[in-house]
DNA sequence: GTCTATATTGTGATAGAC
DNA sequence: GTCTATCACAATATAGAC
């Protein structure tokens, strides 16, 4: 056991680098963010951002590759589990607003850094852990391909195609947390108006979707 | 009548570095951007940059409200004119997806903007021109909700507020472009897939839609 | 209006003491 | 592992000739 140094104990510096990093990437952008900025808010010196991660670049894209991961997986509780897609709809609807609610600003981040360095998702998807996520996404595809085609068949869901199925879905979900800043254009700007809004909306949301999807 | 310059005639300066400032700004973002890109893209000298625009700032700022106006208008049309409910979505969705097609980055750029500079909205609505925006949001927000209710009443559609009705409708218009970079992974990446998946979403939107609000 | 040259500050990255 | 000091260059902005 070391002795306690003047910093907070609580975490190691290389998690406070990371947190500190989560924070300022998440506010400014990679191309906005300052390495100084992130130093500061770790309580260290800029020396140690590249003592830990060597550089700017590789601090952003681990940075970007935990968000993105964050945002996507409960994507897997959308098929993984057993359960029709009503009730897959609706687990994911809950799951979802309240994991992002809790990071309202990582969506808005994820579209900001996808659009102008669309670079990395490959180079994700070419790394160790992201090879497999062709492979994720295609049995993905596949599953949910199935049960719409099954429903339609069935006579009781009006057919569509499962990449529309899930643009739909995602752009219902994110959509509240990507126009936040323009918002309180539409609501009358009190202050708890975004937190009832999405109340509302995760209330709604799923009967809203199954709705759509009647024949 | 001014002698032709050596520099293509087709536009005078001001307009070449305006248009080179989007194409920049779009594909960089404000942070990313630089002054040097922008002028080499508009074959004059940074020095002109200033000249013209007093600084990359205010150049950022002309260009985000140039685009972001590009993106809201249309919104007029979907209660600006007469009509039922269901042909101002189909009028809308089929409008928006036509227009932004041919700017398929404008998404991407205004939401990323949004998030990291959320300043300029405020600093925009305060302007001149935007003064009167909070008070055209309010008469559309009101007829639209006006619209609704006597719908519910009637009972041909569910309850909805005029709120979560705009961000629904344009989560699911604009989630194709946000999701751009990504979408190679749901759809088998060919080169013309994304013009199908728009094509096929454009037709099927609307009835989308409006089966989500059937009661 | 347009250019070249330059001022000035910002910023990522490294060297080396402790 | 952590710090101070500093390098090297990038980037916005301006001065001033033409």
């Amino acid at each position: 056991m070391k002795p306690d140094p003047l910093t907070p104990p609580d975490e190691n510096t290389e998690q406070r680098i990371l947190q500190a990093a989560r924070s300022v990437f998440v506010r400014r952008g990679t191309a906005g963010a300052r390495m100084q900025e992130i130093a500061d808010e770790a309580g260290v010196n800029q020396a140690l951002l590249h003592y830990y991660f060597r550089s700017k670049d590789r601090l952003a894209a681990a940075v970007f590759r935990e968000a993105a991961g964050r945002l996507v997986p409960s994507v897997a509780a959308l098929v993984g589990g057993e359960g029709t897609i009503e009730e897959k709809v609706e687990r994911f609807v809950h799951l979802y607003i309240d994991t992002v609610r809790h990071s309202p600003f990582l969506p808005g981040y994820v579209v900001s850094e996808l659009h102008h360095h669309p670079e990395r998702v490959k180079a994700m998807m070419s790394e160790a852990a992201g090879a497999q996520v062709e492979q994720i996404a295609r049995v993905f595809v596949q599953r949910l391909d199935a049960q719409l085609k099954r429903r339609a068949a069935a006579g009781t869901m009006r057919p569509i195609t499962p990449q529309q199925f899930v643009v739909s879905v995602m752009g219902l979900v994110v959509m509240p947390f990507l126009a936040r800043p323009i918002l309180p254009i539409l609501l009358e700007a009190e202050d708890s108006a975004f937190d009832r809004f999405l109340d509302e909306r995760r209330a709604d949301l799923p009967g809203f979707i199954m709705s759509a999807l009647r024949p």
